[in-house]
DNA sequence: TGGTGATCATCAGCAATCCTGATGATCACA
DNA sequence: TGTGATCATCAGGATTGCTGATGATCACCA
């Protein structure tokens, strides 16, 4: 058996990928629950603000999720008082999100906390190591394999 | 700003997990739909080969899955002819989960064509980083940070 | 022998997530 | 002016996860 490691569970990306994310997810989560918000909601208050004002969908497409799942997300943080819409005044078909001081507020604290939860995780490792697992992610996400 | 990419989207261990491993199932369930099967499927007869026969409530602790969910999973594997249940002998409660020749064949194939899956990810990477990459998410999983 | 509590597989039900396909409002442009 | 495209939204279905309950079975002990 030359490479039966290959066909053991914990030797498959798959595995390995979502058990690592599920773990991620979860001590973001608690990191993040004093604050008010959850992990996906910080995301969204990340790319709110790391870019030009946008559309809902321009937004949704930033964060990889479904436009019509952002409806409910930014309906939430709106809820929350963290984000705000306002209609484009030149193409009032699109909304124009914002952070509230509010959420400019919690987006702070936010990343603080969940680059807490990311030390955490990454413990077991090495610095070069947690470096390097960053960077390979990174890679891999930005050479995306046309899925479709 | 000293560390202004830790803010950024890009950077987010929890983004570029979810990423990857939406990559990674995406890409498994494609190479694995000829033979039948997707990417938990898999999992379940990776981890019902790779370990004496257990019960369901085992099973579903290797796999990292609810013992509800593993019903349904087994369910539809054992409708397609894969795997079989049958009550324990000594333990009338439990059932042992085996794979049937078919399941077999199945996972050989299933696992060939996932080892494909896997290559096609770590294309961007060198060899190096791939190997890395692995050994690293594989500490991490191993070094749980209790989550309870 | 009988009784008590634990364990197992299963099921019903609820919540969260994602996607498809529609709707109405608005825009671009000929 | 009108035709087609784009935007946010909503309704609905499919998938997944978890909680709590059920009936069968077991371990243990009085």
């Amino acid at each position: 058996m030359s490479n039966a490691q290959n066909s053991e569970l914990a030797s498959r990306l798959i595995y390995l990928l979502k058990r690592t994310q599920a773990q991620m997810e979860n001590l973001n989560d608690r990191a993040l629950a004093p604050i008010g918000i959850n992990s996906r909601e910080l995301a969204v208050l990340i790319a709110i603000a790391g870019g030009e004002p946008t559309s809902q969908q321009q937004l949704a497409e930033r964060l990889g999720v479904d436009r019509t799942t952002m409806v409910a997300l930014l309906d939430m943080l709106e809820g929350k008082g963290i984000v705000s819409r306002h209609p484009h005044s030149d193409d009032r078909r699109r909304n124009i999100v914002e952070l509230t001081d509010k959420g400019n507020n919690t987006l702070e604290n936010g990343v603080l906390a969940s680059n807490q939860a990311e030390h955490t995780l990454l413990g077991s490792l090495s610095p070069e190591a947690a470096t390097a697992l960053r960077e390979s992610l990174r890679t891999i996400v930005n050479h995306p394999t046309r899925l479709r």
